[in-house]
DNA sequence: CCGGTACTCTATCCTATGTTAGAGTGATGG
DNA sequence: CCATCACTCTAACATAGGATAGAGTACCGG
């Protein structure tokens, strides 16, 4: 499945056979990192840029009070910390949800990607912009909607994001968050968390049980949650 | 002062004369934009991207039920909207706040430049990160502060943002906001914004009057929402 | 100088979410 | 098989911030 990059890259258009040559060859030495670990902790200046091929990975802070928050979630095919080869030092943290196959590659790869290479250049930009996108969604979904639709909100966007690397089967897929993670992603406290869920499922919008999310009715929970799925500017399947 | 774009373009590092020369060469042709205007809409495909000289100009979405909600602020020196370049579609629109003088630069004009002048496209995707990281830090702050602090921590902001671009004498600075916009940007409605507006001034940690913002004691009014400005990524001054 | 418009401010009441605390439940390892 | 641990769930109470509505104030154009 080392195909994952390749899969989400070339969403940006445009790559060449040869680019997915020089990805796959890049991708090659991939390593197994244990749950609940950091990659890279704030203030690191670390040499490597982290791109996920199996698990989930979540970027977060932690506030002065020890309060934890994540600001993104990356799964299969996400760069972790793109940023990592152009800024100075880290702002926060990222560390893996699950157990996690990662791919590390260093700065100078990156570099040399950027400028060997215009067009996984262009579409490494591509996957930056798009992360940003989501995070603009993310700030709009906390500032302006009340718990529960924030959650559903959350649901239909891994739903999208995760069939496109094939984890999403009959409208149900897995996840890892325990509903602290949860409060930790929304903005909320567990018990608040536990309450949304509690009504959601009782809504028969979203069915969560052990790490499993079902969702009987897409269009429904789309409608309720006013899901517009254009931030993750996701392409036509084909070309 | 044209010279903003490369004040600020060079914090990213390493810009020769010669860059210098281009970014003159391409910051030429400027134009002047009034107040409470949008330069680009969702859903268009604009054909620029847009630097702003002077005047603010503000990032926002507007939600289903008609209300908005600002996710970033760009003043003097910053781009709006560099996504347009590679992105297809705008997934939120750019509308200034105050009259404006701002730049167009082409989608092909961008691409030459990243392809062609690599230290400055390195600059570019510099910008483009610590926009993400401002973001981020706006993120938290919904998630994790109380409102007061919340608008503390934006003045704090400006207060840096504002100074890299000589905007600031005497820690103080003036901005276009009105308390709606306030209200749009920290996810509060505007009675709460005014409560809160009242309560720094009574406590004297922000003057805010006739869009004149004054911080009498810039390390108390830091420590009170625990302004940390690393995610800012400025630069020492000199190199 | 007047009227309109847009913004600021106040007051009252209301609700979503936070807080604290503790009781269930289910997995895991020795 | 038991003890432990981590997570889920409940309940009672507290509060920050929302909603509505209207009065005060400043600015702007004619």
């Amino acid at each position: 499945m080392f195909d994952t990059l390749i899969r989400k890259l070339s969403q940006a258009g445009g790559l060449t056979e040869a680019d997915h040559k020089t990805l796959r060859q890049v991708s090659l030495r991939s390593r197994q990192v244990p749950a609940r670990r950091d990659l890279t902790s704030e203030e690191d200046r670390p040499e490597n840029v982290h791109l996920v091929l199996s698990g989930f990975v979540c970027r977060y802070k932690i506030l002065p009070k020890g309060q934890r928050h994540i600001t993104a979630l990356m799964v299969p095919g996400d760069f972790c910390d793109l940023h990592v080869a152009i800024l100075d030092e880290m702002d926060h943290s990222i560390g893996t949800m699950t157990s996690c196959t990662v791919v590390e590659i260093s700065r100078a790869t990156i570099h040399d990607l950027t400028a060997n290479h215009p067009r996984i250049a262009h579409a490494l930009w591509w996957a930056t912009l798009v992360d940003e996108a989501v995070l603009r969604e993310w700030l709009v979904c906390l500032a302006g909607r009340e718990a529960s639709k924030r959650m559903a909100h959350l649901f239909c966007e891994l739903l999208l994001r995760l069939s496109v690397v094939g984890l999403v089967k009959d409208d149900s897929y897995t996840v890892p968050f325990t509903q602290i993670d949860l409060a930790d992603m929304l903005g909320l406290t567990p018990v608040h968390v536990n309450r949304v869920v509690q009504h959601l499922r009782s809504e028969n919008l979203i069915v969560l049980r052990r790490h499993h999310v079902q969702i009987p009715d897409k269009a429904r929970l789309m409608t309720y949650c006013d899901f517009i799925p254009n931030y993750l500017h996701r392409r036509p399947r084909v070309k």
